[in-house]
DNA sequence: CGAAAATTTGACATGACTCAACTGGAGTGG
DNA sequence: CCACTCCAGTTGAGTCATGTCAAATTTTCG
C-alpha cells in the first residue's frame, strides 16, 4: 500500500485514534487535486458531498438572477466547505464552489459521514465542535455586515483572515463584503492616503 | 412532585428516551419565565448558558460602538439561543438576550451541556443537527444580505418567517435587515401601493 | 383619556453603484 | 526584445438607494 504524503490523521489532530479506527476512516474519505479554475460543484447538482481543504483554497459562492456571484466563504487549510442548505437538507446545491488555487481536498460523502457517525461517535464530536465555531463565526459576521460600513469591513476582513487574503483576487474580496471592485479599489486608495 | 404544564420530553421529541434519562435532563435544565422587556444576557456577561424558547420570543442582537443595535437573531418557540462566540468559545459576551414578549424559557448551563454530552449521546446528536440546520440559515442569510436589496429582504424576511413578523415590532425588523426604520416605512409604503 | 411608544413623512445628504474609459502587469509569440 | 493580448485594478462622472434629522401622525396601553 503507498504511503500519501497526506494524512487523515492530521484532520483529527486532537482525537487520538487507533490504527484501526484510522484505517476505516481513510477508507471513507477520497483524495483528490484539482487545478485553479476547477468547479467542484455546481448549483443544482447533488451537494452530497463535504471537502476539507487539505492545501490551496477553495471559494463558495452564490450566482443570483442577473448573474452577479455573491461569496460565502473562503476555505483554506483545515477548513471544512460545502453548501450546508444541500448536505445536510438532502437538497439540490445552491452554491457553487470552486478553487481559486490549484488545490488538495479529502471529498467525504454523506452516506459515508453517516457511516462514520454510527461506528466512530468522537467523530459526530469532532463535526459538532467545528460546526460551533463555524455559526459563532458566522454570527459575528452578521454583526459586521450589519454595522460596518465598506471599508470597515474591508479591514475586519483582512485583519481577520490574512492567510487568505493572501491567496484571493480583490474581486474575490469584493464580492466577500458585498461591494463592487470599483468601491473596493476606492476603500483601498483612501485607507493608502493614511 | 408538582408536573408542570411544560415537559422537556417535547424538545427531544424525536428521540424516545426513557423515563429515567428524561429526569436527568430534566434536572439539568432550569424552566424560568421572563416578562417581556427583560435582559436574559448582556454584553460582558459570562455568556455560559443557552435558552431553549417553549413560548414568548427572544431577540438576540449586538450593540455597536455609536449605541445602535443589531438583531443577529429572532427566537420563538422550539428555538435555542445564545452569543455562540461566548457559549462555545468560553470568553465573555459580545452580545445582547431580550424578551421582546412574555417569555418561558429553559436554561442549559455550559457545564451541565458537557455532563448530557457525556453520559446521553443522543444529546450530542441533537445539537449537531440542531447546528447543521442553523449553519445552513445562516448561510443562505448570507447570500440574502449579499445579492439582496432592503425591499427584498423584508419580503424575504416576512415570508420566511411569518410568525417571528407576528411577534416583534418593525424597528426589530429594521434592526434584522440592516436599514433604518425610516427606510422601513418607506419600503411598505412602496409594496403596499402595487 | 392621556402619555409614551411606534410609525410615517419630508427635505436633504451621502455612500456605494453603474458604465465607460484607462492603466499597468503578466504572459505569449514573432 | 518588442508588440500584442488578456486580466486585474483604477479612475471619473453621473445616478440611485438608503441614511440623517426633524417634525407630524398614529397606535398602544396604563
Amino acid at each position: 500500500m503507498s504511503k500519501s504524503i497526506y494524512n487523515i490523521s492530521q484532520i483529527f489532530k486532537n482525537f487520538s485514534f487507533s490504527e484501526e479506527k484510522i484505517k476505516v476512516i481513510e477508507s471513507l474519505f477520497t483524495l483528490k487535486q484539482y487545478n485553479k479554475g476547477t468547479q467542484l460543484l455546481n448549483a443544482n447538482d447533488e451537494g452530497d458531498v463535504q471537502f476539507y481543504v487539505v492545501k490551496g483554497c477553495l471559494r463558495l459562492y452564490h450566482t443570483d438572477d442577473l448573474g452577479k456571484d455573491h461569496t460565502v466563504q473562503f476555505g483554506i487549510a483545515d477548513w471544512w466547505m460545502s453548501d450546508c442548505t444541500a448536505f445536510f437538507t438532502e437538497t439540490k446545491a445552491i452554491m457553487n464552489i470552486e478553487a481559486i488555487k490549484d488545490t488538495v481536498v479529502y471529498e467525504m460523502s454523506r452516506q459515508n459521514r453517516d457511516y462514520l457517525y454510527e461506528h466512530i461517535p468522537e467523530i459526530e464530536t469532532y463535526f459538532r465542535q467545528k460546526l460551533e465555531l463555524a455559526f459563532a463565526a458566522f454570527q459575528r459576521r452578521i454583526i459586521a455586515n450589519l454595522s460596518q460600513n465598506a471599508s470597515d469591513r474591508y479591514l475586519n476582513f483582512i485583519t481577520t483572515y490574512p492567510d487568505i487574503e493572501k491567496c484571493v483576487k480583490n474581486y474575490h474580496i469584493a464580492s466577500y463584503l458585498g461591494i463592487t471592485t470599483e468601491s473596493l479599489s476606492r476603500i483601498r486608495k483612501d485607507l493608502s492616503k493614511q
